[in-house]
DNA sequence: ATCTCTCTTGAACAAGCGTTCAAGTTGTTT
DNA sequence: AAACAACTTGAACGCTTGTTCAAGAGAGAT
């Protein structure tokens, strides 16, 4: 038996009541914004169980973090590898840039319903980030990889030039995670974050043209 | 004389020097995470004058982005009124980010330091943005501008093809504000985002193509 | 039945939170 | 000089925060 001596009777441990508790209220409401009296109502746990299982409030963020990073990696991984067995370089671009974004987008269908990719952009827009270095740890590998991958595209781009490109994917990749109906709301609904297949196809292709057509006359040698 | 009747030795009233502290820490630590005695501190005055002058946090918060937010509506208005009067639709696409862009990132010349852009990430990140409203009537009028801007560049362009096109833009422009030395970390130096104009350029010139040449055959029609 | 180990519980802790209040200061007006 | 208004101050308020603690519950081993 793979879960504990104790019994289950709703199928999930007060463990991991804990943790999809506090993915949600933390991409909700931010590390700062939570309480652990929120997470334990949340889970319906007394609040002490938190620290039993997790030590602190802090060591309850990463265990999210750790909980949801690897599916991701290992995704983006294979995407890569996909794209790299590509010997057409202009649609090996685009297969990059899904690799980059479709593992993220694919949360929103699981229970876990966009919660950790807010988490996410939480993290790597708080500069106390870089203390707890949870991206280091676990997603500057990847990013390196893909950072490399896009190099090999454009053999004759700077270093800045690939720095650059690879960001702005991030970023347009960020404003899906973490809109919460402004997007539907300027659009009167014509465009919505929540479809985010639809937001995908069309991130993908603006992305893809502007890699592949950019004008390099202002950036080159710089 | 614009001042108050008392004096001020140093030039700035009290008043002032809470404001300026609180926007550098709601944007290093968030309005969760930072505490009225940390602003207080940082402002050197006594924890009720925040009280007295602003009412609650949350009215010194709101105080922040009445204070920055005037002048990026109207950088953008300007540049978005040349942008109108280049007949040229391909350079006026390039002119309209540029609108999009260039006010925001100027913040990081001024003594604000990049402040004022991290809690703006931070406000748009937080579901909670929605109650508070201040997006609604601080930024959307000035982003339905660009999206019909945007739009006219693009005639046959779908609603959900524009609304995206403009989100991309505003993702892109999002992660150079929230970066704290990732961007660097991962390009070895080449690339930082504190050199915001050379950043500026880079994004520019990937997203101007992007528009441009976006492949449609996906998104046409959806 | 007893022991042992893991998990769970409610109560308590000190520290910190945002806010309030009455008293004091300062420059202007009457 | 007395009254006034705007601003500043330090102390105090009630409440919430993350964490700790000793006691209890439950299942397998002896």
């Amino acid at each position: 038996m793979a879960q504990s001596r104790h019994k289950e009777p709703s199928g999930e441990s007060a463990k991991d009541r804990i943790l999809r508790a506090a993915e949600g209220l933390f991409g909700d409401r931010g590390f700062e914004g939570t309480t652990a009296r929120a997470v334990a109502e949340a889970a319906s746990v007394p609040v002490a169980l938190i620290n039993y299982h997790y030590g602190s409030k802090e060591g309850l963020y990463r265990a999210v973090f750790e909980s949801r990073t690897p599916a991701i990696h290992d995704q983006r991984v294979v995407g890569l590898r996909l794209a790299r067995s590509e010997p057409d370089l202009d649609r090996r671009v685009e297969l990059i840039i899904k690799a980059l974004i479709v593992p993220m987008f694919g949360l929103r269908d699981d229970a876990d319903g966009g919660a950790f990719g807010r988490v996410l952009v939480r993290e790597l827009s708080d500069p106390g980030s870089e203390e707890r270095g949870i991206f280091r740890e676990m997603f500057d590998p990847v990013a390196e990889m893909m950072i490399a991958a896009l190099a090999e595209c454009f053999p004759d781009w700077t270093e800045a030039e690939v720095a650059w490109a690879y960001h702005t994917m991030l970023g347009a990749m960020m404003i899906v995670m973490i809109d919460s109906g402004r997007i539907a709301r300027l659009s009167d609904g014509a465009a919505t974050s929540e479809d985010h297949e639809s937001a995908a196809t069309h991130i993908v292709s603006i992305l893809t043209a502007g890699l592949r057509h950019r004008d390099r006359s202002q950036t080159r040698g710089r």
